[in-house]
RNA sequence: UCCUCGGUAGCUCAAUGGUAGAGCAUGCGGCUGUUAACCGCAGGGUUGUAGGUUCGAGUCCUACCCGGGGAGCCA
């Protein structure tokens, strides 16, 4: 289709023609005869100049009264300039409103977190939104075309179930003609099914969780990329693992650079995402965490965080005896600078609480037990890329995890922990075969054996060697757009207490 | 469920128990190359709710409501 605009990401192409240019107004700024309208139309931003001698009298009307956010078309000719977001601006001919927006309630200042959630179908125009979301629509391209060109069907398994397979006191339970039905928790079994049918499978689809998790890495609705295939071995598994993050992490350094420059990413941690990844076996992840070297990295961790807390409270010293002689916007800037280095002293404060208690709980760990949330973290801070742990005490993994012929104490589960601390963001292993042995299981687990009766047909019907892993997309992306939290890599989150909207 | 921090103008935050302020946003005025533009003026408040202590409460006490961070559990 042929279209009678252009967008901003196409400006490159037309230097010196004259484009017209639909979307909505960002930013304002201006003089007497002279407006700067900074103009968003999802694919970017851009500057369009409008001069009062240069457009009509209906043009400069509609520059005056544009608020930001109003919806614009503004044709004029397209310009370099070094100076700009993308390199270009638009030296306007004519402007016009095609809505006047209310007063917007987002300004380009500071907000708290529960006013943008408040707002989330609106903050979702703000330059770092954009960003993200874009690098997670990369994320999903970059997943598809890796599993398709490697042979593996996309297969969707239901979201309405009715096997409670961990327990019915995390799965969100709903009235199915009478009947009780849940919301998936997870694609596992029925990929198993799938991959029986058709020999690599992946899912891509929302898992809902109704745990009463309040903390930065969870949400109740999130969505999970699950491959399963049919004779790989956990040794596979993990290779499969470590080739897709790897390519995830090149395509969107290739492709996202933009985005990835407005987020403030460090770039040097990404590119270092290549295979191998590191393998440690449960036991020696449990040595690493009870050894010297830990202790002495989290004591030079605190160290390090005590010395920038201690710059910072000397520049904040300087800047308020500086305060009394500046200049209103010099006062404007150590203002902003004073609620930066408070923000952060608070951040640094509650690492020095946390830090000592991560300490002990590395130093003590017993064997056995699944790991923290500060033992993860704990764990990567020793690597420079994600790192692979892998078989975990059986007593701590799922039921249908095949046990380790080496050693029955063990499961061949394996966990992908991505680095700078943002811990799991993959889990899974290698399937138990064997019909007897997943029976016994599932009596010790007491669930009920009649919910798995299609399941235990797999194992009945041609039982083979088989893996898969789950991967989670919001922390994916969290990670590799290095946020703090990941309601900003989900358009709308769906947290406890937050349903709108 | 537990621990912890917070709730003051539309937003972000100040305010020894003693007259509730600033910046941004909004409105008006000024400025022909601005980059979170800048300069001047103005309007804007039942300090989360309900009690209590006090001559006097944004500040202290009690309960409740709402939110942030964390634990457990997990992707």
């Amino acid at each position: 289709m042929k279209l009678d605009y252009t967008y901003i990401e196409d400006l490159s192409k037309h230097e010196g023609e004259t484009v017209t240019l639909k979307g909505w107004l960002y930013n304002k700024r201006g003089s007497k005869g002279l407006y700067f309208l900074i103009l968003r139309d999802g694919t970017g931003l851009a500057q369009c100049v409008v001069a009062k001698d240069a457009v009509d009298e209906a043009s400069w009307e509609a520059a005056e009264a544009a608020t930001r956010e109003s919806a614009l078309v503004v044709t004029g000719v397209v310009r370099r300039d070094e100076r700009q977001v993308g390199g270009y601006e638009v030296q306007a001919s004519s402007v016009q409103l095609l809505h006047r927006a209310e007063e917007y309630p987002i300004t380009p200042k500071e907000h708290g977190v529960e006013f943008l959630m408040n707002h989330r179908h609106l903050w979702l125009r703000s330059r770092r939104q954009w960003a993200i979301l874009r690098i997670r629509n990369r994320i999903i391209m970059s997943i598809h075309n890796f599993f398709q060109e490697q042979g593996f069907v996309q297969m969707d398994a239901p979201i309405l179930t009715g096997n409670a397979v961990e327990g019915t006191s995390t799965l969100f339970e709903i009235d199915y003609f009478g009947d009780k039905a849940y919301l998936t928790q997870s694609g596992q079994l029925h990929g198993e099914a799938m991959a029986m049918a058709f020999g690599k499978i992946y899912t891509f689809g929302p898992t809902f969780r109704a745990e009463k998790s309040k903390t930065r890495r969870h949400l109740t609705e999130f969505w999970m990329i699950e491959p399963e295939m049919a004779f790989y071995d956990l040794a596979m598994n993990m290779e499969l693992a470590e080739d897709l993050l790897s390519r995830i992490v090149a395509d969107v350094l290739r492709e996202s650079r933009t985005e990835l420059e407005v987020l403030g990413r460090d770039l040097a941690p990404l590119e270092r995402v290549r295979p191998p990844f590191p393998r440690l076996s449960y036991d020696e992840a449990v040595a690493l965490l009870r050894s010297d070297e830990t202790a002495e990295m989290l004591t030079s961790r605190m160290e390090a965080l005590r010395e920038e807390e201690r710059a910072l409270e000397t520049e904040l010293a300087e800047n308020k005896k500086r305060y009394g002689q500046a200049k209103k916007s010099e006062k404007r800037r150590l203002d902003a600078r004073e609620i930066a280095i408070r923000k952060r002293r608070a951040e640094i404060e509650e690492a020095l609480r946390n830090l000592p208690k991560w300490k002990e709980s590395a130093r003590t760990f017993e064997w056995g037990g699944d790991f923290g949330g500060s033992d993860e973290t704990v764990l990567t801070w020793h690597f420079d890329r994600p790192i692979i742990v892998h078989r975990y005490p059986a007593a701590v993994k799922a039921f249908y995890m095949k046990r380790d012929p080496e050693d029955e104490r063990l499961a061949l589960g394996m966990d992908v922990l991505a680095p700078e601390g943002y811990g799991e963001i993959i889990g899974g292993g290698e399937r138990a075969t064997d019909l007897a042995f997943l029976e016994k299981q599932v009596a010790e687990h007491n669930l009920p054996p009649e919910a798995f009766k299609w399941y235990f047909d797999l194992r009945r019907y041609g039982s083979a060697p088989h893996s898969g892993f789950g991967l989670g997309l919001e922390r994916t992306i969290t990670w590799i757009c290095g946020l703090p939290h990941l309601r900003e890599a989900i358009p709308f989150p769906r947290l406890i207490d937050r349903l709108y909207p």
